[in-house]
RNA sequence: UCAGUCGGCUGGACGGCCGCUCCGGCAAUCACCGAAAGGUGGCCGGGGAGGAAAGUCCGGGCUCCACGGAUGAACGGUGCCGGAUAACAUCCGGCGGGCGUGAGUCCAGGGAAAGUGCCACAGAGAACAGACCGCCGCGGCGCGUUGUGUAUUGCCGAGGCAAGGGUGAAACGGUGCGGUAAGAGCGCACCGCGCUUCCGGCAACGGAAGCGGCAUGGCAAACCCCACCGGGAGCAAAACCGAAUAGGGACGGCACGGAGCGCAAGCUCCAGCCUUUUUCCGGGUCGCCGUCCGGGUAGGUUGCUUCAGGCGCCGGGCAACCGGCGUCGCAGAGGAAUGGCCGUCACGUUCAUCGCAUCCGCGAUGGGCCAUACAAAACCCGGCUUACAGGCCGGCUGAUACG
């Protein structure tokens, strides 16, 4: 799995599609160019202390790892700004989310975030249950 | 056994699957990304959060900046004494005071007879203060007695006193005896305080004797005085490598601002830059392309983990700690690794049943729940402070019971 590490990467990030979601953000934006797809991860600090933090990073960073591969398409960044309740949810709700997120952005207008304000929100289809 | 106090230790265990990061070795010296610097990728082995990693409150190392010298000034800090230490506001051992029956614990604990300032409210009086109630005798008038006077008592007046009451955080030292009209260190004894001398102690300080007759109320986390210490900023420090774009310099080539007049050469005016303290005068330059140079941004690499190091033994010291010997190698991320999911068990808690027991309760079996508290390195050390479920060990104190 690819990260982000530039902060620019994940200011361009935040221009792209959004998907929110109970547990976390995700946020996808199209690169224009082929190399794999790279995931970047932001807890914030109004969350909680460092230890929550750090868990919620990597519960979500394996959930991502442990998605297929395939469903991440090349060339694109996508970015999970988590929130609190994936502290403690069970994990397999949170896998549940975030196929269910990428399915969203994946639908929506991707416009390599060149021709106009692209930072629209999709709405939740269905409910979650 | 109960209650308490002080100190130390620990901070779940084992296993399975899938991952992350660093180091070492091997291997194509190959592939990919990047303009470059540089980065990424394979296999094997090994390492990988804490007692507080936290708060960032002190003290250092390290780095850069400043600095002739270092004093003084200013500012900030520290403040009983001695020791430990690289250093400290830390630690150890003492001293003094407060609290506690005690083990213990707490204390910004120098100077208030250098100065300035403050001491609210209450109270008569609050800093070289003061008399409201009161106490005391004296004078006058009455009451009373009556021969007069004394005693008793009331009012008025001029005085004496500060014992008692009352106010207050604090009232020119406390208790007792003497003394006196009543009183007062007025006198005496003891205590407190101050001074002197002697003794003990490195010292803080303690003890004794003599003298003084109470003078020196408190606040210095009010200004201040005294002694000692302190240059500033911080790893986003700093060093190195280093694009694109813009700008600077050098060289080469090409071209030679605008307007007016004029066929043209040219002339005049204007714009703009540099030199010039300024104006005038005078001089120079302007654009495009290419190559090179230097500064430097994004970015990258280093700094980055081996030290005031841990452990063990011996020696010195009451101790903090120091010395010697041996041994070990113990995280290095960088939008930030050290994990995710699961199983079993321990521990804990709760429920049910059974047994023992006067009771508190104890034991066994089975089931449920939680699968832990606090909190995660960010250059590195020494401290302080704060947070912390559960468990373990030891010293000491008080009470009770003694088989």
């Amino acid at each position: 799995m690819e990260r982000l590490r530039q902060r620019a990467d994940f200011l361009a990030a935040a221009g792209g599609v959004k998907a929110p979601a109970p547990m976390f953000v995700l946020q996808m934006k199209v690169r224009g160019e082929t190399g794999p797809a790279r995931v970047g991860f932001t807890v914030t600090k109004r969350i909680g202390g460092a230890v929550e933090r750090n868990r919620i990073r990597r519960r979500l960073r394996e959930v991502v790892r442990l998605s297929s591969p395939s469903r991440m398409r090349p060339g694109h960044d996508y970015v999970l700004i988590g929130r609190r309740p994936a502290l403690n949810a069970p994990f397999e709700r949170i896998k549940d989310e975030f196929d269910r997120a990428l399915r969203r952005v994946h639908a929506a207008p991707s416009k390599s975030g060149s021709s106009g304000k692209s930072g629209a929100e999709i709405p939740l289809q269905g409910s979650v249950e």
